[in-house]
DNA sequence: ACAGTTGCATACTTTGTGGTAGATTTCAAA
DNA sequence: TTTGAAATCTACCACAAAGTATGCAACTGT
């Protein structure tokens, strides 16, 4: 056996274990989880899951830091694309969204579980957060300039954007009544009037003014 | 001692464990924090609390529960009131912003310790939010009807509005850049906006093409 | 086929903490 | 001052769950 492949069976393994235990974290809680609970979903025991992590805080650390990366990842792609600001904070808002929507339980645990993160997965995450507010506010300062967004404080509406969206792991259902395109787009409007993004001046749209 | 002092002085002590619990949870977590923490920081001992709880979970049910009460009587008193429903929205929001700064401990120990919250205070809670959400829609349907906002999807935008508010607790700061009640000011005017409310018709604005 | 290494299960220890029984103090009323 | 009850402390228990020592079994490479 090439020794490559004793590693992807390792990460396989690792993918496994992170998978069981960010489902019942996000169901019960980390602290209402036990690991024996994760073992035995994974009809292993306990030794397995130490074979492969340190402790029951690293799975939480993985978990979270899986969480902040993508949801970085999102705004960050989005945001240093080119085009007008308006277009690229539109798309930085859809992935932003699809990723809430697509890995719930990520953001779900690491929000409430935020406190029990170890201390290096916890620095590395509020770097990531640093960068993702810095992300998002300097494209907001961008539409401003251009005169496209008009909000009286860049650094606040960058929190309510970025609330409005993020708080979406709260209530989103798999499967609910709307589709996860159709509230990715339906965000997409919130967000643009928030920013004070006149949407008339797009295709497609009414004027508020015509007859 | 008139007994009606007793139970007065049973009420001031409640209090004051719930608030140093509260203070505890809130900084390191429901689970993070032992009885013996709470005990001590009152300079009492364990037997104390439970002379005044059932148990532990008792604790974070009042203070999951309070918190929840308090947004929700924010909204509803402003909703139930008299005026245009722009006008209500308003006061809705900026007292709902002011439940947030001023008990974001409660809030926040809710939001994040959920799933311990004891049944029956969780099912007083839940209702609680049913009618949070309820009593927001309806002010956003009845603005839609009177042609002063404009949403797609009225659920959608209460979310969005909601999410937008109670996020705060997860980065205000007392003693901040910005005053409370200038918050408040700039999530009314941020919230207007995603409702679709023209701001330029109120007193003071500049229509957009003015020249 | 065999040696050596890796990987995991059995079964155990340890510790922290929620919760409690019973002793003791405090205090109002007589 | 005495008394009885309410309030609170001292000291303890029980137990759950994180983490581990030891050994066995299953692969790998020669």
């Amino acid at each position: 056996m090439r020794s490559g492949m004793r590693d992807e069976i390792a990460r396989l393994k690792r993918e496994r274990i992170l998978e069981e235990a960010r489902q019942l974290f996000f169901e019960q809680g980390y602290q209402g989880t036990t690991l024996d609970q994760v073992a035995r979903r994974l009809e292993v025991t306990k030794p397995f899951i130490y074979s492969h992590f340190e402790n029951k805080a690293a799975l939480l650390g993985d978990i979270a830091e899986r969480g902040t990366r993508l949801s970085l990842k999102a705004i960050a792609d989005a945001c240093d694309r080119k085009g007008d600001p308006a277009e690229r904070l539109g798309q930085a808002i859809r992935e932003f969204c699809h990723v809430v929507m697509d890995h719930q339980a990520n953001i779900a645990v690491y929000f409430r579980e935020d406190k029990y993160v170890p201390a290096a997965a916890s620095n590395r995450i509020n770097e990531m957060r640093a960068e993702f507010d810095e992300k998002l506010a300097a494209l907001l300062q961008e539409g401003m300039e251009e005169g496209l967004f008009r909000v009286d404080d860049v650094r606040l509406a960058t929190l309510a954007v970025g609330g409005m969206i993020s708080w979406m792991f709260t209530w989103y259902r798999a499967g609910g009544r709307l589709s996860d395109d159709h509230i990715a787009d339906q965000m997409i409007e919130l967000v643009m009037r928030t920013v004070g993004y006149d949407t008339s001046k797009d295709a497609g749209q009414l004027p508020e003014t015509t007859s």
